[in-house]
DNA sequence: CTACTTTTTCCACTCTCAGGACAAAGAAGG
DNA sequence: CCTTCTTTGTCCTGAGAGTGGAAAAAGTAG
């Protein structure tokens, strides 16, 4: 199938385009209603959307009291294609245009594997995707990637976790290979934008998304825009001191976030534990699969583990007392707390909360929702098809 | 003399009076080239700004070789009012519609006497420069206050340092005495303001600005703009905590780092110090006044008082600290330090910079100045006036 | 079948605006 | 002083955008 190469001509376009993209099939006269357009150049717009196969027609409205409307919707067969690469796993998922998951893939792979052996994970799970019949091809893609980025052209630029991958041209090279336009971010931002999307932060628009995983990140978003700093690392809070002359960390400090909470420090101080008999459930476990991991953490602590249940405590109360500096400094109206370790779930977010309403002033905690994601593994994928969506239904 | 009220129609109008604002007196062939605008369509929308008295033609602008150009500037006869009300001093300032000061007050004031007791001063004030000729009346004024406000009313909320002004409506009450409109902000975001606008931050989107006087707080400017937060609480860093079980604090919690350094927590030092024999240049000061206040350090560190140098270096590391952390989370083009105790200088600047570059990753600390305000106490006076110029020069 | 709503199209009129032509004002050089 | 070139400012016309009224089309409710 020809793949669709339009943009739409101008920001009533645009926002006609996002508009369906948010709000699923719409009938001309609910638009207008949205846009403070006139009937006329309302009509004249659509038209043209329809000129360019952007939008089709997709048959009657329900009757509002009188002659019913005739529906507009994005083009069905548009695709979008969300990447997301996290440092132990990838995940690939097809997006229709109105960004709802057609199929979705994970395969786990480390990342310092470096880019070229990733992109060819990604294409063969792209291409695995395809061969299941929803999708010919794709119009556009978003990608996430475990590090920083000079957003305008889509390069990670010295990443910690992925050297292999500094200065890499990560979009002109997909953007080659699938023959559509790419955007690349950060993936903790993209999880910002997915849960904005579809998620919890639909309705706000300043908001932190603390994502846990193999390491720490925030996403920022600032008036419902991804704020992403002078250099693209704007939301690395892993490296954040969070105990004074704390473990030395792989950045060369002592005592950052990341060193003492995060997918990696909480496997390693479960196995400790484990060897040390102080837990006799993560020792099964770790006899079992000789090696632990976050998950077996939360397994753990489900069952009752006190020394599991102590891990996760102390660690929601280290990366509380950072989110606490972070509201008093950015007063958002909305915490989102997501990434690898949600599976802990509500005692970690126990422990933050009280951390954070605690540690912060009352004018700015006072009506601040701090909550679990909704989307959880879905979060980045989503966020990588707004994000090339975004671009897409902008102004030429 | 008739006070301008007149408005911008449209955002070309508002372009055009910025750019006379921030760029000074302009040929019309010289807005043609900032504008992007066709040569009629400019000429008619500064014919309507020249009818509506807020811009009047000023002679003939130097040939560029061919037929000299008219000249245009804003009306010198625009007069806005810049007040900055500090815990513990007033600043009261005049400028010209091009923000530049033509006279400036500063009077020790207590800000805890409440609101009605400090207009009857800022009035008073006013009316003494208005007594020097400089001003017949105002067009606008802004005003500063040491805590947050909920912005689009102009409303204190819940400021800690001045209980009696929570709820007070201060954009409300001074227009009505000035009869004029009025913005009120946070005397840290004014400050970010000035500094961006006439002062070190003249070319960054990006950039945070700290103010550290009686209490300390951040500025914080995303894309140019002030960013507020959901309550209006962003950049209250004074209480994050620094020192983990330090000292107590007003809030309640232990170890911010107002508690540790501020001006009001460095007098404290340096009193007890001076108490204890451990300073014979504080010892003298404390005889000498009966009090000691941040100038007081400030005096006795220049004069090589190792105890003064060590408290400024300490409180210079503990804030460093903090900002350590911002600079990791926001990821800044700038940082800008000013306040009250920037008579501590280099020896402050020196102990902030070598934290900041420590205790943040390189990419985000790579290519970012850390350097003192160059506009001192006028920063908040002009930020003032440029919010409500910002203000009056958009569309209405 | 009638009266009323809502949606959509059509059309005439207004308004904006770009850009060409030309006049005005000055610079440069002889 | 005169000629030629450059820049600036004004005027004007034609193209196009956009508004809002009117009427047709397509329903609903009773």
């Amino acid at each position: 199938m020809r793949r669709m190469t339009a943009r739409p001509a101008n920001a009533h376009q645009a926002r006609l385009l996002r508009l369906l993209r948010d709000g699923g099939p719409n009938s001309r006269a609910q638009l207008g209603d949205q846009v403070d357009l006139s009937r006329s150049k309302l009509a004249v717009e659509v038209d043209r959307l329809l000129e360019t196969e952007l939008v089709v027609a997709d048959g009657l409205a329900a009757s509002r009291g009188g002659r019913r409307s005739h529906n507009i919707r994005l083009n069905p067969h548009l695709r979008f294609l969300g990447v997301d690469i996290g440092a132990t796993s990838v995940d690939v998922a097809v997006t229709n245009a109105e960004l709802e998951i057609l199929g979705h893939i994970n395969q786990p792979m480390d990342v310092r594997e470096g880019p070229v052996a990733v992109f060819e994970q990604v294409l063969s799970m792209a291409a695995k995707l395809k061969a299941t019949g929803i999708a010919e091809g794709f119009d556009g893609a978003g990608i996430g990637v475990p590090g920083p980025v000079r957003f305008p052209e889509g390069i990670p630029v010295a990443p910690p976790i992925m050297p292999g991958w500094d200065g890499f041209p990560v979009r002109e090279a997909l953007s080659q290979e699938l023959g559509c336009p790419v955007m690349v971010d950060n993936d903790v931002n993209l999880m910002a934008l997915g849960e904005q999307h579809a998620g919890v932060a639909r309705t706000v628009a300043d908001f932190l998304c603390v994502k846990i995983g193999t390491g720490i990140g925030c996403g920022i978003v600032v008036g419902g825009e991804v704020y992403r700093g002078t250099t693209g690392s704007a939301g690395d809070i892993g490296h954040i001191q969070a105990v004074p002359d704390g473990r030395p960390c792989a950045c060369g400090n002592r005592g950052c976030l990341e060193a003492h909470f995060s997918g990696a420090a909480l496997a390693l101080d479960a196995t400790e534990a484990a060897v040390q008999q102080r837990s006799p459930e993560l020792a099964v476990r770790l006899e079992a699969n000789g090696t632990l991991s976050a998950v077996d953490v939360a397994a753990a602590a489900a069952a009752g583990d006190a020394t599991a249940l102590d891990l996760i405590r102390e660690g929601g109360n280290r990366t509380g007392q950072v989110i606490a500096g972070l509201v008093s400094f950015f007063n958002p109206g909305l915490v989102v707390i997501g990434g690898g370790v949600t599976g802990l779930g509500h005692t970690l977010l126990a422990a933050i909360r009280t951390q954070v309403y605690r540690g912060s002033l009352p004018l700015a905690t006072g009506n601040l929702p701090i909550v679990l994601g909704e989307l959880g593994p879905t979060a980045g994928v989503i966020g990588a098809a707004r994000l090339i969506s975004d671009h897409l239904f902008s102004p030429a």
